[in-house]
DNA sequence: TCTAATCCCATTGACGCCCATAGTGCCCCA
DNA sequence: TGGGGCACTATGGGCGTCAATGGGATTAGA
């Protein structure tokens, strides 16, 4: 599901995925920046939370909990969503996806993805190949 | 069994299909793009809950699970079926398989394929002659 | 004051929902 | 046993609704 970015620097966020936050009485997303993917990873705020809840249950003065509490909250951010269902695209978004006049949306029920049309489309052909290639060996 | 694409774009999936899903009371179909071959693989939306929830029992650090997770939803779609059992052909379906004006349904009981026709037709005969092939050489 | 964000409204094209018709096989009954 | 009618599938098309998009107007913020 690809949309376009207007002149005014908005993109209507699909409806299916919409739902899953405007369901939950939300009108605001949040956006992480993926660890190993020029894309972001989105979801209603209980994405947030969700992640935070898993932090609390780790010990508080380990490298990783600290990392991750980092990581969660200078890679991500909000989006808010307008009475259209659109969200404006920021400098924070474009940076790390190279998003500039069109957005890829990918995903799932509770959560989805944004992605430049072209990387999505190069990242989904490495991932085929690279699942063909170990699907072959096994295969042997 | 092969069925026309009308002028909207839509075409009935046969009703021995239609039952799989219907009977458990969905209205909608799970298309994934086969990874070998240019077919879509249609089942029931538990088609893909049902690899989401193996992947949750996996290691959820393993590539591999990243894999298959992105390629069950970038390369996988739903497909609404209309009062009448039909569905929109999208150009996601088009793209992987060639179809254009007329779609071949084949498969089994709990799931099936769409291919196009002439696609279907260049895949059974290599199917057969590549069994043919093996029953002849394991005869001596 | 100038820019940027937010709200509101208009357009258009796609999709869902509805009904109509033709063709076909099946069953039942005369 | 042959014929009529019923049931269902595949297909075509009308129409209303909603999503995606564009743009004006108003407000907030720098």
């Amino acid at each position: 599901m690809t949309n376009r970015i207007d002149a005014k620097g908005r993109v209507s966020v699909p409806a299916q995925f919409r739902l899953i936050v405007q369901s939950a009485g939300h009108t605001e997303l949040y956006a992480l920046r993926s660890l190993h993917l020029p894309a972001l990873d989105v979801g209603g705020p209980e994405l947030l939370t969700r992640f935070d809840k898993k932090l609390e249950s780790e010990d508080p003065f380990a490298e990783t909990a600290d990392d991750m509490s980092f990581y969660l909250h200078a890679d991500g951010g909000f989006l808010k969503l307008d009475a259209d269902g659109r969200i404006t695209v920021t400098d924070f978004l474009r940076e790390h996806t190279g998003i500039s006049t069109d957005v890829t949306f990918a995903g799932a029920n509770t959560h989805f993805q944004m992605w430049q049309p072209d990387q999505f489309e190069a990242h989904r052909k490495t991932v085929r190949a690279r699942l063909a290639e170990k699907r072959r060996l096994e295969a042997n």
